[in-house]
Parts: structure tokens; C-alpha cells; sequence
DNA sequence: CCTGTTACTTAGCATAAACGTA
DNA sequence: TACGTTTATGCTAAGTAACAGG
């Protein structure tokens, strides 16, 4: 122990890299350090400890409870790192100190009770504990489509087949012959049980998590304790890609711990590694595509923070320079250089449409999607004319996540020509940017501007879009619902120029139908009101000045009022629901938009910033919360 | 250059938790 | 208080982009 600069990456790989006697001895290091770590969390555990009082509350007690909260949002307030009051590090260097308790791996797999079976060819065979848990992960996912797609059972069944012992294969040739509708019902059971667990049993699945949080979920980056993202190791089961993924159905295999004399959970690391020019805190690789996996901070970390104000620090610069930089690509379209002519064409439909850069991908290792840069001629179709616009170019490609881009853009004639000469003798199939690539059109553009890269302009766009938004919609007369509603439609905005989409929810429909029948019972209500308010100002004028009727009056005032303001409201969330439906906001709020564009908006608007945004995401943009005043202009 | 590797951000969906209402 | 709906969180896949090394 006190040895100062120790646990930092803990690369754990699979059960056949050796280990050295170095990585022993460091290890051994490691588990030293992390009895430390868990003795200083003993007194929190504790404080959870404590009996849960069941009894009614009082309104004291309620009271008591909201000062209790008021005081630990203070406390945390002030717990918290201002890291971007501090000076940075040197070029490259992450952290100067760093402990941490290592990932927390999945339980192992258990067998199956005895009463439930696996049958094959009609017969009950019992499966080894291998082919057993990878069963399992089929069975489970029955209820799902890709269980009948052909690419999906073909990958299983293969990567299933060497699970098993030598006799199971021989037996089990033919997956049509396999039946795991007991392990199916079992898992359903499960699902349901739990659903419909006591509140008691609940809280004591809760805590247990807690635990694990607060162990694992923890570490000391330069002497503040920072959350994790994701410490948990993902535990194996079926992969499924999005889209027709070629590799959908194959096992993702369970990362191999062993050693079992190891404290403390019984892993070996293939590697620790003290390297503080990167942030992550351990890593593995995955077998199916063969990448690499990190267990990386929290986005309320100081690491992620500083990165993500940067970036947007990138994007402003952007914006100061970015005149020049369409004058110089609308001069490039013109250029003899066809490399030159291809990248501005590029670099225009990244401007204009915030296409994503498309990096090349390796053929029949993934879904087939593209971005800008990997567009093919299949991707594109020219329309001299097209519903009375000149020179419009029709998108119709599936890009990240296999989400489909449908747009058709009006362009200039220059690029109109241009594209019809890069798709002149070209077969669909082919590069519609056959002399460019990612790399060139980055390199081209970090010597316009250092550190500009072409997602740079998704974000400046991205951003830039939301404040013209927000400036032209909202109006500081407008009621509290209509300023969120202006939030929300210039955050829609984004997200389209982004082309974030969801599906709409299953019940939405349902949903809708239920807010329009409470929006039309409250209209009933409203005009009742009205019609008792009416009657109640016929009594005050037939007995003049009696103050009893006169209080009355302004009762049934108030009630039209408060009437209408909740009607109002509802108006308000359909309007928004409704224009929702197919577009979801979280991702652009989240990576795209500058966070004191919203910070400054709400404090000009006098809008409190939780309407905007959650718990989380306050965290996340704590830096900005805290230096952004209303004066503050992207 | 090209190719593979590494590190990091961005993405949508499933599920859990919180919330509002009968 | 229970229930159904809505919102937040967790999960992990799928991108971007830099870099090393031939």
C-alpha cells in the first residue's frame, strides 16, 4: 500500500493471454489498493442501512423531507469540481492520479432446473452448461421477428454448435428440430415474477444495486470522485446488429475471468497499463466484430466535460470563419483538379445538409450504410426539374443505425453539373466521390482551420440552427407552455437538419387519443364555467352591490381562468406530441447543441432550466450551467 | 499512400423508475 | 394505493478521426 501512482487500466483479455510475472506483481499491487478503496465507503453503507418507516406521513415530515432535499442539492452543489475554473494540464496528459476498483463482471450462468427441458427432435436432451447458456439466449428472444430470419439462425446456430460437447453436436444437426419453448415460458415467467415483486422485495433489489454502484460505479480521478459510465462488463448473449446486419445472431462471447485464488473477483488482467494520455479505465475486446470496448467516465466527468466544451469551442470558431470557407468550396466546384471539384461538392452537402463524413467500411463485416464522403451513385437521382424547383437533387440512402435519409434538395447549377459528370459512366453501385475519402477532405479542412473536421460542421450547423430558432420563435409575452413549446420546435428543427428519427411509440396513437378526449372534456368544462360565470354576473347586476354575490363572481372568474390556462396546456403538449412523433430530440440536446445557447435562453426567457433539462443532463452541462450568462451569443 | 488499430463520440431502443390520476 | 402512462436511464452498436507502420 502508499505506493502513489498505481491502478490505472485494467485490460482484461481472453483466458489464453499469459500472464507475466510483472502483470503479477502489479496485480497484486491492485487488490491491496482496492481493499483501501472499499474501506472508505464503509460508513455510506451504513447511513442506507437504516429501516425503512412504512407509516403515513405528516405534513411535517413531508416538509422536513423537501428541506432535506433543498439542502442535499446545495451540498452537492458545492461538492462539486469546478474544473473549468482550473488550469489545464499539458497537451495530452488526461490525469495525474487515478484509482479505481476495476470493472464489475456479470454472475456466471446457472444451470437450468430440472423441470424445465430442452427438446430436440421431440425428445428431451439435457444440455451442457455451454450449450445450455447460449440456448438460453435464444429462447429468451423467441418473441422477437430476427429469431426468424435466416441470417439470424444461421449465425446462431453455427456459433452455438461450437458450445457444445462433441456428443451434442453430433445429435443436434438441425435448429428447425430444436424446441425451446419451455426455456422460453421459464424466461417469460421470470419477466413476470419480477413485474410483480413486493414493494419490500423491490427495495431490496435496489439496494443491492446500489451497492454495486457504490463500489463499482466510482473512482478518484486527481482527488475528486467521479462517476463511471459504464462499469459493467456487457454480459454475453446473442449479438444483434441494427438493420440486415451480416453478422446478426452470433454469439457475443462472455469475457473470460479465471483464477479464482485472485482477489478480489477472481480476474486477471492481461495487462495493466499506467497511461494517462488516454481516460479510459479498462478495456476488452469483443469478439464478434473484433473491436475494442472502454469503460470510460460518466458525461458529468471533468475528462468528458472539458472534451465536449471544446468541441463546441471548435464549432464557434467555425462559425467566425466560415463565410471564407463557402466562398472558397463554391470557388473549388469551378476547380480543373477533379479531387478538388469532388471534395467541395462534398464538403457543400456536409454544409448544407449536415451529412456525416462516411468513412469507408469493410465490406460484408457490416450493415450497408453510408455517409457523405462513401455515397454511391445508387444513393442519388438528378431532377432537372422536380415539382417546379430547378436542379434538385433527390437523397435516398440508409445511413448510421441503417436510418433512412429521404430528402430532395434544390442545388446550384454548378453542383447540379458537377454531380451529373461524377455519375457520368458510372455504374450504380459505384463511389459517387470515386477521388475522395474521409481523410483527404479532414486534412483539407484542418488546414483551413486546426482541429476542423467535417463533423465539425453537424455540430456548428446543428447549433447555430437551434439559436436562429430560438430567436425567431420565442416571445418573452408568451405564456410559460409556449415558450417550451418555441424550445421544443426550434430543438425539432435540429433535429431533422440532423435526421434524428425514431419510431413512433406503439402506443401513440392510444396516447393521443386519450390527451384529445381529456383536452375535449376540459373545453366542456371550460364552457360550463363560463355559462355559471355569465349567470353569477346576471345575480350581482339583478341585486346590485350584494358582496356576497360579488365574491362569488369572482370565484367562478378564477375557475374560467385556471380553466382555460390547463386547456391551454394540453393544447400545447398535443401540438408538441404530435409534432414529435417521428423525431426524437434527446440525441441532438445531448451531442449537438451548445449547451449555453439553452442556459442563456432560459435566463433571457425566464424560464427555469429544469424544463429543459433533467437531472443528467444538468450534470452533464454543469460547466455550462455554471459560466453562461444571458448575454452569452454562440 | 494504404491498412489496420485505437480511442473516443454519437445513436436508437429496451427497460426501469417516476409520475399523475382514478 | 394501485395502476397505467410518461420520462429517464442503461445498454451497446455504430459512427468519426487520428495514428502507426509497412
Amino acid at each position: 500500500m502508499g505506493t502513489a501512482e498505481i491502478t490505472n487500466k485494467l485490460c482484461f483479455g481472453t483466458f489464453y493471454n499469459g500472464l507475466t510475472d510483472c502483470v503479477n506483481h502489479l496485480l497484486c499491487k491492485m487488490s491491496c489498493f482496492c481493499a483501501a478503496v472499499l474501506i472508505s465507503q464503509k460508513p455510506k453503507k451504513e447511513e442506507a442501512e437504516h429501516p425503512v418507516t412504512t407509516k403515513k406521513k405528516s405534513k411535517e415530515e413531508i416538509e422536513a423531507a423537501k428541506a432535506l432535499k433543498i439542502k442535499k442539492k446545495e451540498e452537492e452543489e458545492q461538492q462539486r469540481w469546478r474544473w473549468w475554473e482550473e488550469d489545464k494540464y499539458e497537451d495530452g496528459v488526461k490525469w495525474k492520479f487515478l484509482e479505481h476498483r476495476g470493472p464489475f463482471f456479470p454472475p456466471e450462468y446457472q444451470h437450468l432446473p430440472d423441470n424445465v427441458n430442452f427438446y430436440y427432435n421431440g425428445k428431451v436432451v439435457k444440455l451442457g452448461l455451454a450449450a445450455e447458456e447460449v440456448a438460453l439466449f435464444f429462447a429468451q428472444m423467441l418473441d422477437h421477428e430476427y429469431t426468424t430470419k435466416d441470417v439470424f439462425r444461421n449465425n446462431f446456430f453455427k456459433d452455438w454448435r461450437k458450445e457444445m460437447t462433441l456428443e451434442e453436436r453430433v445429435l443436434i444437426s438441425d435448429l428447425n428440430k430444436c424446441d425451446f419453448r419451455e426455456l422460453h415460458t421459464m424466461h417469460k415467467e421470470k419477466v413476470e415474477a419480477r413485474k410483480a415483486m413486493s414493494k419490500e422485495e423491490k427495495l431490496v433489489m435496489k439496494e443491492a444495486n446500489q451497492k454495486i454502484v457504490e463500489e463499482y460505479g466510482f473512482c478518484i480521478l486527481d482527488h475528486h470522485r467521479e462517476r463511471i459510465g459504464n462499469f459493467k462488463i456487457e454480459p454475453p448473449g446473442l449479438f444483434r446488429g441494427r438493420g440486415e446486419h451480416p453478422k446478426q445472431g452470433m454469439l457475443k462471447k462472455r469475457i473470460q475471468s479465471e483464477h479464482e485464488w485472485l482477489p478480489p473477483a477472481g480476474h486477471h488482467w492481461k495487462e495493466v497499463r499506467h497511461d494517462n494520455t488516454v481516460t479510459w479505465l479498462a478495456s476488452w475486446t469483443e469478439n464478434v466484430q473484433g473491436s475494442c470496448k472502454y469503460v470510460m467516465l460518466n458525461p458529468s466527468s471533468k475528462l468528458k466535460g472539458e472534451k465536449d466544451w471544446e468541441k463546441y469551442e471548435v464549432a464557434r470558431r467555425l462559425k467566425s470563419c466560415v463565410n471564407g470557407i463557402r466562398q472558397q468550396y463554391q470557388q473549388d466546384i469551378k476547380s480543373k483538379q477533379m479531387e478538388t471539384r469532388q471534395r467541395a461538392v462534398a464538403l457543400y452537402f456536409i454544409d448544407k445538409l449536415a451529412l456525416r463524413a462516411g468513412n469507408e467500411k469493410e465490406e460484408g463485416e457490416t450493415a450497408d450504410t453510408v455517409g457523405c464522403c462513401s455515397l454511391r451513385v445508387e444513393h442519388i437521382t438528378l431532377h432537372d426539374l422536380l415539382e417546379d424547383k430547378e436542379c434538385v437533387v433527390e437523397f435516398d440512402f440508409l445511413g448510421k443505425d441503417c436510418i433512412r435519409y429521404y430528402n430532395k434538395v434544390p442545388v446550384t447549377k454548378r453542383v447540379f453539373k458537377n454531380l451529373t459528370l461524377f455519375m457520368k459512366n458510372k455504374e450504380p453501385g459505384d463511389d459517387l466521390f470515386d477521388r475522395l475519402n474521409t481523410c483527404l477532405l479532414n486534412k483539407h479542412l484542418s488546414s483551413l482551420l486546426p482541429g476542423l473536421t467535417a463533423k465539425v460542421f453537424r455540430t456548428f450547423n446543428a447549433s447555430i440552427t437551434l439559436q436562429e430558432q430560438l430567436q425567431q420563435l420565442s416571445n418573452m409575452t408568451d405564456n410559460p407552455a409556449e415558450k417550451l413549446l418555441s424550445y421544443n420546435r426550434a430543438n425539432r428543427a435540429v433535429a431533422v437538419l440532423c435526421n434524428h428519427q425514431r419510431v413512433p411509440p406503439k402506443t401513440f396513437d392510444q396516447s393521443m387519443a386519450i390527451l384529445q378526449s381529456k383536452i375535449d372534456g376540459r373545453r366542456e368544462q371550460l364552457a360550463l364555467a363560463k355559462s355559471e360565470l355569465k349567470l353569477a354576473k346576471k345575480e350581482v347586476k339583478a341585486h346590485s352591490s350584494d358582496s356576497k354575490l360579488q365574491a362569488v363572481v369572482e370565484r367562478k372568474k378564477k375557475a374560467v381562468q385556471r380553466c382555460e390556462e390547463q386547456l391551454m396546456k394540453m393544447e400545447v403538449q398535443a401540438t408538441n406530441r404530435e409534432e414529435n412523433k417521428q423525431i426524437a430530440l434527446g440525441t441532438s440536446k445531448l451531442n449537438y447543441l451548445d449547451p449555453r445557447i439553452s442556459v442563456a435562453w432560459c435566463k433571457n426567457m425566464e424560464v427555469p432550466l429544469d424544463k429543459i433539462y433533467n437531472k443528467s443532463q444538468r450534470d452533464k452541462f454543469a460547466w455550462a450551467v455554471d459560466m453562461t450568462g444571458a448575454d452569452f451569443i454562440f
